[in-house]
DNA sequence: CGAACGTTTGATCGTATTCAAAGTTTGTGG
DNA sequence: CCACAAACTTTGAATACGATCAAACGTTCG
């Protein structure tokens, strides 16, 4: 994680182009820049550790990081894929408890840190903020329970059927959709709790069915309702065995 | 969920005696109370199911409650167990989103429900309200993501030497601890994310082993340091065989 | 073109679930 | 206070499922 020295005024733009700080006060903005700095993380380094005390707010510029929980077994359980514009470490902020997830780049990326007290001043001065920061925190919560609903299935098959129903945001076409993966498919399966081996062997059971069809990272659904349908024939499939 | 009439100020005291508004404002809890009403629960009733929006803000009185993620085999995975004093409903209010999660009695129990606009409305118009709220659905993401750490361990047996270890909050004496489990067994092994009948076998190993002391609901965990020690063998075991 | 990385496929193994039934505690009514 | 019923928990045996290990296959980038 190596400190990019940058000129004030060029962090302060950076800061003020994020989808994350769209909407706010300049002056806000202005004031959190004066005390944030911009970082270059390699491929797979770590940008934060499971169990420190949180200093910095962090919001990605560019790349891909991964929030995750470390595992006996030495894996991880991927928490969060964050993607440019979006941040991350509001809750532990705020709580000034010890941050429950590690932080490591999954490529390359850009990140700019600004300071927890600075941070934690501006939110004190401005309710709208502070609702702000609450509707944000509210929805990684929220995001994080569909998540675990996904993980604590029983089928793995369902797990993936699950995940792909929830990507039913890609450009739609007569019947299906199609997406890119938003991520490394070993960070996908380990965001649903499934060795990468048993996600691919998912995919491609769904693919010799017909349900999905798969180039590289590119993922045509050809028909929501059969996905759907499996999803629940799954379901019927557990429960006639009581 | 019968709806218990009650005098209105009546319901007042009963609001502001709840650990949930200690130190609120007085005004606010009057407010809050004009558009509240108290219901009784019988054990294992539902008080809201999965993907309704939230039109109450819910407060505990007595009993306990589970908050639940379905499961296609029929069963449950339990995200929260509410114990009288805590409220749920918070997160979803804020985002006016279907609620993630179903809810039901664990036992007999008294709920208190507050109008969701009432509630949004002093929200609107008290900061320090805001920022308490913040830090409520913060500290809900943060136990939650616990539990995520628990249950995304790959042995069982790790899952409940976890959960003994975070229960350290129980009465201290010289080397371990003793406390009374927060629930009955079958919900606790559906928030480890285990069945009742694994959850039943470790806890009998970790007896047999001389770790824990279990009689009925109290456990005593005779030294704190092998538990700890047992942890960190079932990591070195698993990361051996690489 | 070569090398590093990521993904897929195959074979084996371990572990938690499932089903079934016995055992224990808790609560209730006589 | 005891007896009985209901709820909850424990134990046992068989099974199925995903993890693990190992190796081949593609892909992307110097």
């Amino acid at each position: 994680m190596n400190n990019l020295s940058m000129p004030p005024a060029h962090l302060r733009d950076t800061l003020s182009r994020l989808a994350y700080f769209r909407g706010w006060d300049a002056g806000v903005v202005g004031r959190l820049a004066a005390g944030a700095s911009q970082h270059a993380v390699a491929k797979d380094m770590p940008v934060l550790t499971r169990g420190a005390l949180p200093e910095q707010l962090y919001i990605l510029v560019s790349g891909q990081v991964r929030l995750y929980l470390p595992l006996s077994n030495g894996m991880e359980r991927i928490v969060s894929l964050v993607m440019p514009g979006e941040g991350f470490g509001e809750a532990a902020i705020m709580l000034n408890k010890p941050l429950p997830y590690g932080a490591a780049a999954c490529r390359d990326s850009h990140i700019i840190a600004i300071g927890a007290r600075a941070y934690q001043a501006e939110l004190g001065t401005s309710p709208a903020l502070l609702e702000h920061t609450l509707r944000l925190v509210a929805g990684q919560y929220q995001a994080t329970l569909r998540d675990m609903e996904i993980c604590a299935q029983p089928s793995s098959l369902q797990r993936v059927v699950r995940f792909l129903m929830n990507q039913e945001t890609g450009s739609m076409l007569e019947g299906g959709y199609e997406f890119t993966l938003p991520g490394r498919k070993r960070d996908i399966a380990a965001k649903l709790g499934l060795t990468q081996e048993t996600f691919s062997r998912m995919l491609s059971f769904l693919g010799q069915q017909g349900v999905i069809a798969m180039r590289g990272a590119a993922i045509r659904v050809g028909d929501g309702a059969r996905l759907r349908q499996m999803d629940a024939a799954i379901c019927a499939k557990v429960a006639q065995q009581a």
